[in-house]
RNA sequence: GGGCCUGUAGCUCAGCUAGGUAGAGCAUCUGGCUUUUAACCAGGUGGCCAAGGGUUCGAAUCCCUUCAGGCCCGCCA
C-alpha cells in the first residue's frame, strides 16, 4: 500500500463529508479586546477544512459569530480608566477608544475584518447583539427557561460549580443603569422575569422583546449551534477543558436543544518566543492584526497550514520570522518544480495550496530573497524606490508581473514594519544622509583612495564590487576585515554592514564614490 | 487536583492522522572560495527516536505505565 500522505483539513473534511448534508463550520470571537493570533489559528483552521469541503465537492458555510453583545468584564489594561462605568455594558454600545468607529465592539471587529481580507478568509459574519435584538434568540431563551432545572443540572454536575438560589440561564439587562451583569431575577413566569438590580432598581423584563438580556456564555454557545445549524468549530484548549464549556455545551445542546453537538475540535496555543503564551490581559498578546503587519500573508497561513492544530506553535518574531519566510518560498519553488523536495516537506501540496489567500497562481511567483528585501528597504524608503534599485541591477526583468510586483511590494511593506517593530539590531542599518563623524586611519584612507580609483572603472555588480575589495587590500597589505569595516564606517556609520558587494551594487554608484572622495577629503 | 501539548543528531525541529530501511537546517569536520548583516558551494561525521511494557511478521509511529518540560482550567483561543 502506498502511503499517501494526507493534510489535516482533508482528514477533518473526510470526517463531516460521511454525513451527507450541508455542513455549517463556524468560528465565534468576542472582540473586547486586540483580536490575537490565536483568533487567527481558530479562523484559519476553520477555513483550511471550508476550503477542502468545497474541493472535495460538498457543501458548506462558513460562518463567524462575533459576540458583541457581550458586556465589558472589566477595565482592561488597555483601556482608559473611565471606561469604569462601562463595565458590564455590552460592547457594542459602548463608544469606541478612538472614536473612530461606531463602538467599543467595532473598533476591534473592523481590524480584524480588515486582516481578514488579507489573508484571504471570507467567512458570513453574524453579529450577536443584532440577533438578540431582533428576536433571533427569542426561542432560544424560552427553551433555556423552560429547562432551567435541567440546564443547572448539567452546569453544577460537569463544571463542578455551585450555582446560586434562583439562578435562571438568563443575564437580564436593568433597564435602569443598563449592566447586564448585577440584576437578579426575582420570578419568571413566561414571559416575564421579574428582577432586581444591584443598582437599586426593581423591574420586570419581557422575554418575547429582543435584547432585554443575554443567555451565559455556557448556554450562549450551545444555543446558536443548534440556531444556526452549526456542525464543525475549532475551540482553543482553555475551553476544552474537562468540565469546562464545551463538555457542559455538547450536553446542553443534545438535552435541551435536541441538536447533535458539533465536531468540536480542539486546537493548542500560538505561543511567543521567548514571551511564553499570549494573553491580551497581561498586554504580551500580539493582535492578529500586528502579526499580519509583520508577516506576508501567504507566510502566515504556511505557518499554520504545515502545523496539525492540535499542535502549539512557537512563533519567533526575530530572525526566526525570516527563516520561516525561506521555508515558504522554498516550498513554493518545490511545489512549481524547479527545486527538489527535501524529506520531511509534509503534505506539501495541500499544505502551500491552503497557504495561498487567493488563487493558487500557475506560474512560480518571482522570488526574491526575503532577506535581500530586508536590505533593499533599508537602502531604498519605499517600494518604488526599491523597484528602481531592482531595475538598474538587473534583478527584476523590466516586463515584471502585474501580480509579481504587487507581491513583492507587499512584502517590503512587511518587512518594513518587521524592521521598525521586531527586527532585532544586527539587521539593522541606515545608510545615512551625511558621512558620519568618523575619524580614519591612515591606512584606511589609502584605501578607501585608491577603492574611488577603482571601482570607477568596473561593472557595477556585486561580484566585480566584490573582487575589487579584495585585489585592493591584498595590494595595500590591509586586513579585508578593515577593508570592509572601512566601508560600513563611511556609508553606515557602524562597523558591520550586509554583505559588501550586494550591499553596494544596489547603491547608485555616483553616491558611493561621492562619500569616497569626501571620506579622504 | 484535572486536561492538552512536547520529548527524535551537539542545537532547532520534520517524520507519528492511515505501522514498512532514521530525515532536514544550524553547529562541527574535509575540500573549494582571501574573511562581510545568521556568508556561499561540494562532501563527511553524528541518533537504543525520554524510559519500560504490550499489540504486530514488522513500532519513532498504535495501546498501557512511568519520568521530564511547557501551557490551560471565572471571562479568554
Amino acid at each position: 500500500m502506498e502511503k499517501s500522505a494526507m493534510h489535516w483539513a482533508d482528514v477533518l473534511a473526510d470526517q463531516l463529508l460521511k454525513e451527507k448534508k450541508k455542513h455549517v463550520l463556524a468560528t465565534g470571537i468576542t472582540p473586547s479586546g486586540p483580536i490575537h493570533i490565536g483568533n487567527m489559528r481558530e479562523i484559519l483552521t476553520t477555513d483550511a477544512v471550508y476550503r477542502s469541503i468545497i474541493e472535495k465537492g460538498g457543501n458548506a458555510d462558513f460562518i463567524y459569530i462575533a459576540d458583541d453583545f457581550d458586556p465589558l468584564r472589566k477595565v482592561y489594561p488597555y483601556l482608559p480608566k473611565s471606561y469604569e462605568k462601562y463595565v458590564g455594558k455590552p460592547i457594542s454600545e459602548i463608544p469606541c477608544p478612538c472614536g473612530e468607529h461606531k463602538s467599543y465592539a467595532d473598533h476591534y471587529l473592523t481590524s480584524f475584518l480588515n486582516s481578514l481580507k488579507e489573508i484571504g478568509v471570507n467567512p458570513h459574519v453574524y453579529r450577536a447583539n443584532e440577533m438578540y435584538k431582533n428576536g433571533e434568540y427569542n426561542e432560544a431563551i424560552q427553551i433555556a427557561l423552560e429547562n432551567t432545572d435541567k440546564i443547572r443540572e448539567i452546569i453544577e454536575k460537569i463544571s463542578k460549580r455551585k450555582l446560586p438560589k434562583g439562578w435562571l440561564p438568563f443575564n437580564i439587562r436593568c433597564e435602569k443603569c443598563e449592566r447586564m451583569t448585577i440584576a437578579k431575577p426575582v420570578l419568571y413566569e413566561y414571559p416575564i422575569i421579574e428582577y432586581k438590580c444591584d443598582c437599586g432598581y426593581e423591574g420586570e423584563v419581557d422575554i418575547r422583546k429582543g435584547g432585554v438580556g443575554k443567555l451565559p456564555w455556557r448556554v450562549d454557545w450551545p444555543a446558536r449551534w443548534k440556531m444556526l445549524g452549526v456542525t464543525f468549530e475549532p475551540c482553543g484548549k482553555d475551553l476544552a477543558t474537562v468540565g469546562g464549556a464545551r463538555d457542559t455545551g455538547a450536553k446542553i445542546v443534545e438535552e435541551v436543544y435536541g441538536y447533535p453537538h458539533p465536531a468540536l475540535l480542539v486546537y493548542e496555543f500560538i505561543l511567543l518566543k521567548g514571551e511564553g503564551a499570549m494573553h491580551s490581559s497581561k498586554g504580551t498578546a500580539l493582535s492578529g492584526e500586528e502579526m499580519l503587519k509583520m508577516t506576508p500573508p501567504e507566510v502566515l497561513r504556511f505557518l499554520l497550514m504545515k502545523n496539525q492544530p492540535g499542535k502549539h506553535i512557537v512563533f519567533d518574531s526575530g530572525l526566526g520570522l525570516l527563516n520561516l519566510v525561506d521555508g515558504y518560498d522554498k516550498e513554493e519553488r518545490v511545489y512549481f518544480g524547479v527545486e527538489e523536495e527535501t524529506k520531511g516537506m509534509k503534505d506539501l501540496r495541500k499544505t502551500y495550496e491552503l497557504s495561498q489567500p487567493h488563487n493558487i497562481s500557475k506560474t512560480i511567483p518571482y522570488q526574491l530573497p526575503y532577506r535581500h528585501l530586508v536590505t533593499l528597504i533599508q537602502i531604498g524608503e519605499n517600494w518604488d524606490e526599491v523597484k528602481k534599485i531592482l531595475l538598474r541591477t538587473g534583478q527584476i526583468p523590466k516586463d515584471l508581473k502585474k501580480e509579481d510586483e504587487k507581491h513583492l511590494k507587499q512584502r517590503t511593506e512587511h518587512v518594513r514594519y518587521w524592521l521598525n517593530k521586531f527586527a532585532p539590531d544586527i539587521v539593522k542599518f541606515e545608510v545615512t544622509k551625511k558621512i558620519p563623524k568618523i575619524n580614519l586611519t591612515e591606512e584606511q584612507k589609502a584605501f578607501l583612495s585608491i577603492m574611488h580609483e577603482k571601482i570607477r572603472d568596473i561593472k557595477w555588480e556585486p561580484e566585480e564590487i566584490h573582487n575589487a575589495i579584495y585585489e585592493i587590500s591584498e595590494e595595500e597589505n590591509l586586513q579585508i576585515k578593515t577593508a570592509f569595516k572601512t566601508i560600513y564606517q563611511i556609508i553606515l556609520g557602524q562597523e558591520k554592514g550586509p554583505r559588501a558587494g550586494y550591499f553596494l551594487s544596489n547603491l547608485d554608484k555616483k553616491f558611493v564614490l561621492e562619500r569616497i572622495a569626501e571620506a579622504i577629503k
